[in-house]
DNA sequence: TGTAAAATTGTAATGATTACAAAATTGAAG
DNA sequence: CTTCAATTTTGTAATCATTACAATTTTACA
């Protein structure tokens, strides 16, 4: 399909040779809006390439993360999400299900320009921590 | 000193009972806006309680955080910092020198209200990675 | 084909945090 | 001052996601 080669652009754009790993690795994470960890995000491939091991994806995981394909979300501790949407947002983190969700954010910057403006930015995170929509309605 | 007292009082105002340790590791994160690890806060405490174990101070940063004494900031894999400061504030994370800085913010919510305004927000975290301006400095 | 570089794999190590049970301390009652 | 249960503190062992490392496989190109 073209979708395949859309991964293996974005790919190529961050300088990143398309193996089949790769190419699988961020197919999984532009496709889901979960935010899985590594886990995760073996489990699911394991299932289309049986020799996979999770080596290869924390590999896969760092060299995605050190070339900005994607983002890794800490936010709880000892777990490591990935993000491969790359459009500017914010998380919401429910304490309850656990679930990651996607937050817009209206503005371009909530800091001080004459704090920022004498370092160099490389990047940003902002979440918040919570009791989801859902969650909430269950506990009455 | 009076100090000791405005400590203790925070302890009580967050519903902790105030035992030496409690007292010292709130003190010495009140006192310092370096963002210590747990390591740190032991290493530093031990001087003055030469008893002290690090699941002491693990097992008080634990408490503290969950009464909402303290904050856990999460920015890089595998270590925790703590922040005593209860202002809402942002951070900034250098990666040459390691250093985490404490940013204002300029506006009181950068998201959605209607995306919040149905789920129960708990806690906030913004923070922006890059080089600060020692760092800069010192690359030339 | 041959071969060096790159990618992938499996196993062992790492290290911050936690679990747990024993020891010490506290504080109220007698 | 004692007693004793509750709380706090301690030391050791376990956990577990991630990383290090070396061996194996695959790739790309002459
Ligand atoms: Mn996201
Ligand atoms: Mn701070
Ligand atoms: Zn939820
Ligand atoms: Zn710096």
């Amino acid at each position: 399909m073209q979708n395949l080669q859309k991964i293996k652009d974005k790919l190529q754009q961050y300088k990143i040779k398309p193996s089949l790993i790769r190419i699988k690795v961020l197919e999984y994470l532009n496709s889901t809006r979960e935010h899985p960890n590594a886990e995760k995000i073996y489990k699911k491939l394991l299932k289309e390439i049986p020799t996979l091991s999770r080596t290869s994806v924390y590999n896969t995981l760092k060299l995605l993360t050190q070339k900005g394909a994607i983002k890794e979300i800490m936010i709880e501790e000892g777990e490591i999400r990935y993000d491969g949407i790359n459009e500017r947002h914010a998380h919401f983190k429910c304490v309850k299900c656990n679930n990651l969700y996607d937050l817009k954010l209206k503005c371009k910057s909530c800091l001080e320009e004459t704090d920022l403006n004498k370092v160099k930015v490389m990047d940003e995170h902002i979440y918040i921590v919570g009791i989801c929509k859902k969650c909430l309605k269950k506990g009455e």
